[in-house]
DNA sequence: GAGTTTGAAACT
DNA sequence: CAGTTTCAAACTC
């Protein structure tokens, strides 16, 4: 499953996302099912939930004369705050495009003559000649050919809530607004195809209302996969847990027969406030996402983006959940969570998630059965548990998201990534359905714990880990997880959670600050719950070697996939770089390899063929590691995410987060950090004497010197390859082939003797020349000629040796 | 390879 | 936050 390609992602600058860029879907089909979408230069913006407190922008426009995709925002925040659009009466946005660019967005917003808008808390509605329904917080602009939607107010949302039936959701109050899931394939933007099912907008369907007809809308890739059909209906099957996080917003679409004009939804984020309304700070923001209807619905063309439970009305003040790598912190982005049904005709997906932003646990689940986009897996379970989740959570104060990818068919790992920072966490979790009680103390499950199902993972697990930097995780047996009671379970939905070991209550790593390439396994020595946090790289090490067996438990599923994730820029370098590049191993005496000073501590590894003394960075010391990764998290929170990263704009694409402080080095030499990164000091360097500019000269004496010493090695390299092949096609050549029946002769009749003899040949010959004075160039012919007559003799020579010695060996 | 230099990290 | 110490890498010889 491709999920937000990790290295887009960390390829996005923090910066980026201001708004997403809006591409075409060149074409798909509009009755839902086979959609043949045509990959597209890259709309492959990863999704984005986030919303930074800044405003959300969804933009919906619709091409009249291209064929068009059906844009699916899925918005399963598991936190909260999703898109209130609840198709129906009064819960319900419709939006009827004409061919003109619709964009809802937070922002200040003139609604238009031309829309007309239904606000899902309130039931008023807007209309206008374009025929457009949006809800309240939807503005539309008909100048601008754009409809803003705005956010609900949190007041509106908790009324909804309560209207619904079910409790507004509490969770991290600040700051989460929006949750959005994108379903699609990396790079790809997320196309929902609105199927002909004729349902109307305007139909009420509320949380209690599970019979009210539903909309559903097809996502599809743009490669036309077709990822897999949303339900918002409640009667889904959906968990408590569900019903409670899960928000979506749906598509419904009414088609007309005769219509044929495109709709065109783009999906924008906006992740800067910047100039924005005070009101666009509430703003959800869904980014990224280009959708393209492509059914030939004539215009006006009615979609109906609805929600199936009010209660989960993204509107509760405070909430973010970000998509994508943004500087807002306690952001989740939820990725690609796209999967088929198994069998339902009418497919439909919940794809709840719980997120405890800002605090330390993360837990992403699905109703549906789904398969990883990219990977094939086979659903052999009636569970409906997707086997792995994808989810990005956004950093705490950074622009570090994290991704559950999938793993394989097996539902018992979850891999949390931080693209861009090399952060890889996977959560070891089983299908088991024990259940147990959450520790109320425990203040990373707060925020989930309402009402949400946790399930424990007692059995073993063996992972499939993609590692940030391409090194295939294999298997990793976890320890037997500790204290069953801290885990709650649901029955339903195998929501998995993964908690803190309990040992180590105090050091639970947070999944936003974990050191680059952590895994998450069980913690040793614990029985039943638990972690470890393991360095991807190790784990990869321990595919390569054996399984390391880390749990008492031997039920592990033969998961055999095993995934190689996208390689991520670290620290300004591509992932293939730094893969291809070993690491160097450390010399640590004095720091136990568990301070900064130690590279492999700092970049999130353990220590391996090293040098160093008396090491604590391995498996064997995760307690001291896990107490090490908290003192360094506490000292400095940013202490784990990579040093080199966006620069402002206008600067260089790469600059040192902090700076360097060099004071004599110039920054000339690999002291300076700056220097060592191959990038320039900006200003936010401390330096002393600068010199690592872009107009120092010494600077320029020194790449050129650099650029010279690469390519005199280059050369030699080329040359020594060159070489060696010569030497070795020689040696093709002249290998003596006796025992051929044809071919080259032996090159060992070519003696020194023989050699010998050719030049008293040839020198007899030009003595003849000169005593019979001839002309030079009659003597080089008589020369020549001699050596011909030799050449012809050692042949002759060589030839009948040949046949001798065949017939002697026959 | 030993010793020195350097600047980040850690400490006070 | 600033000054000092510790540390390991970078560098020099």
């Amino acid at each position: 499953m491709d999920v937000v390609s990790p290295e887009l992602n960390s390829l996005l600058p923090d910066e980026i996302m201001d708004t997403e860029a809006i591409e075409e879907v060149p074409h798909s089909q509009s009755d839902g099912s086979a959609v043949q979408s045509e990959p597209t230069h890259d709309t492959s913006v990863p999704m984005e939930t986030d919303a930074p407190m800044s405003s959300e922008v969804l933009s919906i426009y619709s091409n009249a004369t291209s064929v068009e995709h059906i844009q699916t925002v899925t918005t399963s925040a598991a936190t909260d705050s999703t898109l209130s659009v609840i198709p129906g009466s009064q819960s319900s946005i419709t939006i009827s495009t004409s061919p003109t660019l619709f964009t809802i967005k937070p922002a200040l917003v003139t609604s238009t003559a031309t829309t007309k808008t239904t606000d899902s808390v309130t039931g008023t509605t807007v209309s206008t000649s374009g025929m457009q329904k949006l809800t309240t917080p939807f503005a539309i602009s008909a100048a601008n050919h754009q409809i803003i939607l705005n956010k609900l107010a949190s007041s509106q949302a908790t009324e909804a809530a309560k209207a619904a039936g079910t409790p507004p959701q509490v969770i991290k109050q600040e700051g989460q607004k929006l949750l959005v899931t994108a379903i699609g394939k990396t790079g790809q933007p997320i196309v929902l195809q609105l199927p002909h099912t004729g349902n109307k907008p305007g139909v009420s369907q509320t949380s209690g209302d599970t019979k009210s007809p539903t909309p559903q809308f097809k996502v599809v890739t743009i490669g036309g996969r077709e990822l897999k059909p949303v339900v918002g209906s409640p009667g889904n099957q959906m968990t408590t847990l569900q019903a409670q996080q899960l928000k979506t917003v749906q598509i419904p679409k009414n088609t007309p027969a005769s219509s044929a004009a495109p709709i065109k939804f783009i999906i924008t984020k906006t992740v800067n406030s910047k100039g924005l309304s005070p009101q666009t700070s509430v703003t959800p923001v869904i980014a990224g996402r280009v959708m393209t209807q492509t059914s030939p619905v004539m215009s006006p063309k009615t979609i109906t983006l609805s929600e199936p439970h009010n209660t989960t009305i993204s509107s509760i003040p405070g909430k973010k959940i970000a998509i994508s790598p943004l500087k807002t912190p306690s952001k989740v982005t939820v990725v690609s969570v796209a999967s088929p049904t198994s069998n339902t005709s009418q497919k439909s997906v919940a794809l709840p998630v719980s997120v405890a932003l800002g605090q330390q646990i993360l837990a992403v689940q699905q109703s549906t059965p789904a398969s990883p986009v990219k990977v094939a897996t086979s659903q052999t379970t009636a569970q409906n548990i997707k086997p792995v989740q994808s989810v990005t959570v956004g950093g705490v104060g950074g622009s570090q998201f994290k991704t559950i990818i999938p793993l394989a068919t097996q539902p018992n790992v979850q891999q949390i990534q931080v693209p861009g920072s090399r952060f890889h966490y996977v959560r070891l979790v089983t299908a088991t359905t024990a259940s147990a009680a959450i520790q109320p103390g425990a203040p990373n499950t707060s925020s989930v714990a309402a009402g949400k199902p946790l399930v424990v993972n007692a059995g073993a697990v063996r992972m499939s880990v993609p590692v940030v930097q391409a090194q295939t995780m294999k298997q990793v047996a976890p320890k037997p997880l500790t204290s069953a009671p801290q885990v709650v379970t649901t029955s339903q939905t195998q929501q998995r959670l993964i908690m803190p070991a309990t040992p180590l209550p105090q050091i639970q790593p947070n999944f936003t600050n974990l050191p680059p390439g952590t895994v998450l396994a069980s913690a040793p020595g614990g029985s039943n719950v638990g972690y470890a946090v393991v360095p991807a790289q190790y784990v990869t090490q321990l595919q390569q070697s054996q399984f390391v067996t880390l749990a008492s438990s031997s039920s592990f599923p033969a998961s055999s996939s095993i995934q190689t994730q996208a390689k991520l820029p670290y620290n300004g370098v591509s992932a293939a770089e730094t893969t291809s590049r070993p690491r160097k191993p450390c010399n640590c005496t004095k720091s136990q390899c568990l301070k900064l000073y130690c590279d492999c501590f700092a970049n999130g590894e353990f220590c391996s063929n090293c040098n160093c003394n008396n090491c604590f960075n391995n498996l064997e010391h995760e307690t001291e590691r896990l107490k090490a990764i908290k003192t360094c998290l506490d000292r400095n929170p940013e202490a784990f995410k990579p040093k080199i990263g966006k620069g402002k704009e206008g600067e260089s694409d790469r600059r040192h987060s902090k700076g360097c402080n060099c004071k004599r080095s110039g920054c000339l030499k690999n002291y300076c950090e700056c220097y060592e990164a191959k990038i320039m000091c900006s200003s936010i360097c401390k330096c002393v004497g600068c010199k690592n500019f872009e107009e120092s000269p010494e600077r320029k004496t020194l790449m050129h010197l650099a650029d010279a010493a690469e390519v005199r090695v280059q050369q030699q390299t080329a040359a020594k390859t060159k070489l060696s092949s010569q030497i070795s096609d020689l040696l093709m050549r002249t290998t003596p082939i006796i025992s051929s029946g044809g071919g080259r002769l032996p090159y060992t009749f070519v003696t020194k003797e023989v050699l010998e003899a050719t030049c008293e040949c040839l020198l007899e010959q030009a003595k003849r020349a000169e005593q019979t004075h001839q002309p030079q160039e009659e003597a080089e012919r008589m020369i020549l000629e001699e050596f011909g007559h030799c050449l012809m003799s050692i042949i002759s020579s060589a030839g009948k040796a040949k046949a001798d010695c065949a017939s002697i060996n026959c």
